[in-house]
DNA sequence: CCGCCCGTAGCTGCATACAGCTTGCACCGA
DNA sequence: TCGGTGCAAGCTGTATGCAGCTACGGGCGG
């Protein structure tokens, strides 16, 4: 059962967890646990956590526990409107030129994503959505810029997540369009039109965030059982 | 000699030092001699390591040591573009408005700044480029776009105050202009002025860092001592 | 004299033992 | 019965021992 892993690998799985929120906001990650789970030591654990942390998805406490962050509406009001920004600059510094490979592989993602408007699946829509977000990201030749586009995915990623699920016939017909969009763009080796389509979902998904929330006191106005479950990975 | 400190203390000081280029470009640290400094035991100084290294500041190498990683031509090609373009969000992204006392601490920078064209001090340039990059930072609203000001910031210290030792003159003259032009803003409670005013300096500075390259090679032209030793720490 | 090879020193990466902190529960007293 | 206190379990943070890897240098053969 434990097989031997890197620390990269097990940092893309735990990150993938948190995401998918498998591992839901609140739940207590214990280090040894995962040193288990994975065959080795809670040495390499923690420097999966620390790298997390470093993101902002999980914070550990002396004595307690590490825990998984809650999706702190503050968080996300600050870093939307920056996602929306660096979605802009895709086209503007220094993008690569597009290939047939990209808009081939685009033109797949979207077949798949006519699949999702006849039955809906989530996993699917991580998937095609994770692609997606890879394959503008493989465009982008500032690896700064780069780096920006993958760390505000990640740290937002499991919001739109939640909400997707919440009205999946809209998340499934925007997303339809969105990728219609970014293909034109790919197309027509226009990047700053791809990174504007982008721009726009950003900015549908972080209104769609903001109406879930008190506007006076920050909180949640309804939070689905994932959202809330505050469970040990125990059992 | 060795006192206890935390974490986030080392971590700032071996930052430092690194900017300062007291541990210049491809220096040779180890976690063991680190260790003995501070007064704790490897561990924690690796935590030091790997948030630097995620700042590519350091890298390690299994069986080698941890390096100070050189200064990459391409990086700051794909780092000043950005950085000038999150300067110009500043007054963008719900900037927190100007108090009295901001205005008073960058009228006591001036006063320093003058002194620098009298006579050119390294050290007290970087105390006072430390002192105003704070000053404006906590001005930033958005905390995303704080943490990119203060990150781009630390990645791109040790080039301009490796080139700011190049044209003393020039650069105590250029920065007490930026004082000036940062003091208007200020007074104006014009936040968006003040980040253009900083936008401005970064250009002149990524100016300054490009002339310093062949375009061809993306070596650099002629490296100064600082940039170029290759020592180790012990001795 | 030059080049190859092997041994060794010393470093990082990993595993593990220990210390300190936090929390919850049980027990005791009023 | 209720409140307070102390203890114990279990976690993170730290120290340290160990394995594997790399670089360097001396010695040997051509």
């Amino acid at each position: 059962m434990p097989e031997r892993s890197s620390v990269q690998q097990v940092y893309s799985v735990v990150l993938d967890r948190i995401c998918l929120l498998k591992y839901p906001p609140h739940t207590l990650l214990r280090e040894g646990e995962l040193a288990r789970e994975f065959g080795m030591s809670r040495t390499p654990i923690r420097e999966v956590f620390l790298r997390l942390a470093l993101m902002g998805l999980v914070a550990s406490r002396n004595g307690v526990g590490t825990f998984v962050t809650g999706m702190d509406y503050l968080g996300y009001r600050d870093i939307y409107p920056l996602r929306m920004k660096v979605a802009e600059l895709i086209g503007d510094l220094s993008p690569r030129s597009v290939t047939s490979r990209d808009i081939d592989r685009v033109v797949r993602l979207e077949e798949r994503a006519r699949g999702l408007q006849a039955a809906f699946d989530a996993r699917e829509y991580w998937d095609l959505n994770h692609a997606l977000h890879f394959t503008i990201g493989s465009l982008i030749g500032n690896s700064a810029l780069r780096d920006l586009w993958d760390r505000y995915y990640y740290q937002t990623a499991r919001i739109w997540y939640a909400i997707a699920e919440r009205d999946a016939a809209d998340t499934a017909e925007s997303f339809v369009a969105e990728i219609e969009g970014t293909l034109r763009g790919l197309r027509a080796d226009d990047l700053k039109a791809v990174g504007y389509v982008q721009r726009n979902g950003i900015a549908v998904t972080m209104r769609k965030v903001m109406e879930e929330v008190n506007p006076d006191t920050g909180e949640w106005l309804r939070e689905p059982p994932r959202l809330t479950a505050l469970r040990r990975t125990t059992g």
